[in-house]
This record gives structure tokens, C-alpha cells and sequence, in this order.
DNA sequence: CGGAATAAATACAGGGATGTACGGAAACAT
DNA sequence: ATGTTTCCGTACATCCCTGTATTTATTCCG
């Protein structure tokens, strides 16, 4: 038996797991919203039927759980992780940039995306609460690490991050080349200190190596 | 003739306008999304049938287009106007302050919804977008004018304005007790200058006499 | 090969939202 | 007061999405 089309319908070739139908339930999420992860899209989109889609799972509920699991698999803890292992002021603060640029590492869309759908969900937007605090806590601690008044840690700690958050929620799309432009200005603000020219260079020159876009 | 009841649905006095429609549908988005804002669900809210609704407006479309239009008339260049009028780094940067606290010059809850529209339908997005950027360059004209250069200017001018979206986005509520305790910080960090105590001083009062909270 | 387990199709029931058409009541002016 | 404009109720048609039950097909494995 081929691997391709024993089947009536199209473009399909094997069966579908659980995943399969996370993974385009994530699509979605990240493309259209919440509200587009519909099992009727779903199916449409895999070329099966609904009826596929109960075997897996117990209903629409389900999936949503399969879908904040995956995104805290993802998205939790990164920057808390980073933060915690950086030995100096510069070091950490661009170990951070590096995390929320790198998206392997951190999912800009999906956390986008779940925020967007916290809105609309009293539990969930109480653990992003958290999530959120416990990053900007993270972030604080840092700069305390390095001298700063437990206020002004904060202050900063908050700054930083949630200058971030709405980069991505802007959407903001600058080529690299404008964004690392910026870098020496983006540490002053965030830490009131001037960046090492140096360091600054390299991190640019790395920036620049990792995405030629 | 009596404004009570002649009509034998309950908790109705007159006949409703537009406006009525208008403002129950604010209410709605501002309170859950725009997906919300239904006409069944407006008609339940005003005690009204969906049959008055399509007299008044020819579709949702229609109603949605009125929503925008407020959002518009309220929330367009507050923040560009007060900052073009400040003589003094300190006081333009409490102006905005001001602002941002008080929701009867800018209501963040309005715009909050608005960005969450924004992001399934292109066309607003990209009027948030420009709406964004002229924010964004006022404060940076601001920031010139008091002697910084223009990319620094940029930057402080995009992180004070990015930290505020984002403190509306996670909604973050303190009360305002604490929120002044953070005033000199956020000030230093934002401007890169200690604000002067008295002023600042000044400043935390009236916030303080004005929400007593 | 053949049966058990797994995956998908089909058919049906229910709910809820948008619009349209039209008829009836309230408000207003002459 | 009466007739016209304005506003609202009712009924119907349509569409789309969820979920259940049942049957058919596919895969896996002894």
C-alpha cells in the first residue's frame, strides 16, 4: 500500500494525531484569534470532518486546555531562566534583547495571541497575571543584583518589560538594521547607564550575523 | 401624558435614538470585544427587539462604523495637543501623566478595545498604526525641543509611550497611593534627569487631592 | 489473514446570530 | 382628531457552529 491517497479525499496522506489538530488549533490562534479556532475551520483546513475531531478530543474545551499547555511549555520561564545566570549589568540586559528576538525561544505571537484571549477569560488573565509579575519580579531582582534601589528596580524592571510587550502588540516591524541602531539609546533609557561601546559593537555585529534580513 | 410607562414592557421611558444604540454598544466593546457587541445582545440590554435596531441602522456594519467614530472624536490628539503647549521638560512629562490618569480626557478602556478590533481587521490596524506613530513623534518632537537628539528622542519618546500602553493592556491597577510612590523613577527613567522635589512633591499632592482614593 | 483498536465520514439535533418584510403602536404636527 | 412620520414587534429565511450517535474505513498486530 502507497503512502499517498488510498484515500477519496485530496491532500492527505496519513492519519491525524492529537497534535495535528494543536498544532493548526495554534495557527490559528496566533493568525485570527480565539474565536477562529473553530473545530469546523479545523477540519476544513486538515481535509477531514468534524467527526475526526471528537475522536481526539472531548470537545472544544479540550483543545483550548491543549493549547495553554503548549503555550507554557513555550513561553514560561525563559526570561526568569536568563536573567537569573547573567554576571553583569550589560550581559544580562542583552541577554534579554537576545530572548526577544531570538523567537525560538520566546513566541511573540502566542503570547500576543493568548493575551488577546485572556481578555476574554477571567481564570486565564488571572495566570498571565502572574506570568506577567513573576517576569517583571524576575527583571527586578536583576537590577537589584547590580545596585539599584528596590523602587527603582521596579520602576525599570516594569519599563523594560512592558516597553517590550507593547512592541510586540504593536506589532512594531523594523528591519534589524533600525532596530540595533537603537541599542545604545534603548540601555541608557532602560538602565541610566551608557552602554560599553565595545560591547555594544559586538552585540550589534551579532545581531546582524544571526538575522541578515 | 406620564414619561413612565405607557408602554407595557418594563424598564422603558422613551423611545431610543441612535445614540442609544451607540453608547450600549460602546459599553459592550469597552466591557467584552467587539465580537460582543451583537445586536440580539443590545436589543436584550435596551428592552428593545432587534426590529428597532434595523430601523435606526442599516447593518452592523453600520453600527460598527459609529463606534469608530467615537473612539475617533475621543481618543485622537489629546497627548499630541497638551504636549505641544508645555515650556518645560518637567511639566510636559506631567502633563502627559495627567492624561494618562485622567479618563475623561483619554479613556484607556476605549482604546484597549479598539487595539483588540484592530488586530482582526487590517484596515483599522492600520489606523491605530498611524494613530501610534503620531503619538510617538509628538512626544519625540517634545523630547527634541528640550535638547535631546533626535534618536534618543525617539527612543524615550517610544518607551514612555510603549509602558503606558502596556500598563493599560495588563490593566494594571494600583492604587494611586502606591502608583505616585513610583513618580521620581519613572521620571529618571523616562527622562534620564532627577525631576526636582518640589515639583514633584507638588505634583504627587495633586494627583493624591484628585483621586482620593 | 483476520480481528481489535483506531481514525474518519455521515447524519441528525440544537442553538444562536444576522437580515428582511411587514404590520402595529406611539409621537408629533396641523 | 387624524393622519403622517417615527419607532418597535413579529415572523420568517438563512447561515454557521457545536455536539452526539452511528456507521464505515483504515491501521496495527498476533
Amino acid at each position: 500500500m502507497t503512502l499517498l491517497s488510498t484515500r477519496n479525499k485530496p491532500a492527505r496522506n496519513r492519519q491525524l494525531g492529537p497534535e495535528d489538530w494543536i498544532s493548526a488549533a495554534l495557527s490559528l490562534l496566533v493568525g485570527q484569534g480565539i474565536d477562529a479556532v473553530q473545530i469546523t475551520a479545523l477540519a476544513r483546513h486538515l481535509n477531514v470532518t468534524r467527526g475526526s475531531f471528537y475522536w481526539h478530543f472531548k470537545g472544544r474545551g479540550d483543545l483550548l486546555d491543549a493549547l495553554l499547555a503548549e503555550w507554557r511549555a513555550r513561553n514560561s520561564g525563559i526570561m526568569i531562566d536568563v536573567l537569573a545566570q547573567s554576571d553583569s549589568l550589560e550581559a544580562g540586559i542583552l541577554d534579554l534583547f537576545s530572548v526577544w528576538v531570538d523567537h525560538n525561544r520566546f513566541d511573540p505571537k502566542l503570547d500576543q495571541a493568548v493575551r488577546d484571549w485572556a481578555r476574554r477569560d477571567q481564570a486565564l488573565a488571572s495566570a498571565l497575571r502572574d506570568e506577567d509579575d513573576a517576569r517583571v519580579a524576575a527583571i527586578a531582582t536583576f537590577f537589584e543584583r547590580f545596585g539599584f534601589d528596590p523602587t527603582e528596580a521596579f520602576v525599570r524592571a516594569r519599563v523594560i518589560y512592558f516597553t517590550q510587550l507593547s512592541y510586540y502588540a504593536l506589532g512594531v516591524d523594523e528591519p534589524m538594521q533600525r532596530r540595533v541602531s537603537y541599542l545604545d539609546a534603548y540601555f541608557l533609557c532602560f538602565t541610566g547607564t551608557k552602554i560599553d561601546a565595545s560591547v555594544s559593537d559586538a552585540y550589534r555585529k551579532l545581531l546582524l550575523a544571526g538575522e541578515p534580513s
